[in-house]
DNA sequence: GTATATACCTATCAGCGAAAGGCATGATGA
DNA sequence: TCATCATGCCTTTCGCTGATAGGTATATAC
């Protein structure tokens, strides 16, 4: 029923794509990157860490990112970036989003560019 | 895998809006509906009939549409149009769909509109 | 000394769009 | 005439994926 999620829908794809995106920039870690996206995004998007790290994983197993341990204050924290293949899978991923929300935005302000 | 899938993802939830946004309109039935989105998005969008279907009848199911049948040339067709709960729907989902768009759009552009 | 923040992780679940079907009528055209 | 396509409705099965809810461990703060 879910009573209240703190996203309503619309997420599909939308980690990837922001970890993708945010860790072009710089390496983060997983914890790190939970944090950015609240703070980015203004709590708009946010994301739980049973999200964000099987993503991690899924895209390191798929050769987006590559990761590399480093020990900090006796913990030991895990960054990650981005491959060659993680940029070049980032630009696919934002050709379809704008396309995907451009169309949606169009039908929501009532465009009529009808062909036929 | 989805080997090549019409819709790359980002899709969660956008069926429900479009199809609400375009009975907003005006009543139309679930044939019409389907190549209306091919058409306004120009194939940005394509909603198979499996789709459209299902997403019509938990919409009415839910009171957010209701349907009236309408003979044509020998043929049935099944009209839906809006409610008031269904228009009212419309604007939350609108709403939350600016909200998180616009957030994306953010990190994608790479503001760094932190607070702390 | 007990809670909180940090930092990692997994397993289970539900929701939802995609795919692939099926049924029936009318028009087209070879 | 007979097949094919477009119209118009529908359902079932499937897989992906985000959400939820756990679990472990250390350091710091109160």
């Amino acid at each position: 029923m879910a009573e209240r999620s703190i996203n309503p829908s619309f997420m599909n794809g939308v980690p990837d794509l922001l970890v993708l995106r945010l860790l072009s920039d710089r390496e983060m870690y997983g914890y790190e990157l939970v944090q950015a996206i609240r703070a980015v995004t203004r709590e708009a998007i946010v994301l739980a860490e049973g999200v964000v790290y099987p993503a991690l994983h899924a895209l390191e197993a798929g050769g987006l990112l590559k990761s590399k341990r480093k020990p900090v204050n006796g913990r030991t924290r895990v960054y990650y970036q981005t491959t060659a293949a993680g940029r070049r899978r980032l630009e696919a991923m934002t050709a379809d989003w704008s396309r995907i929300t451009n169309a949606v935005a169009g039908v929501i302000k009532g465009e009529a560019h009808v062909a036929a």
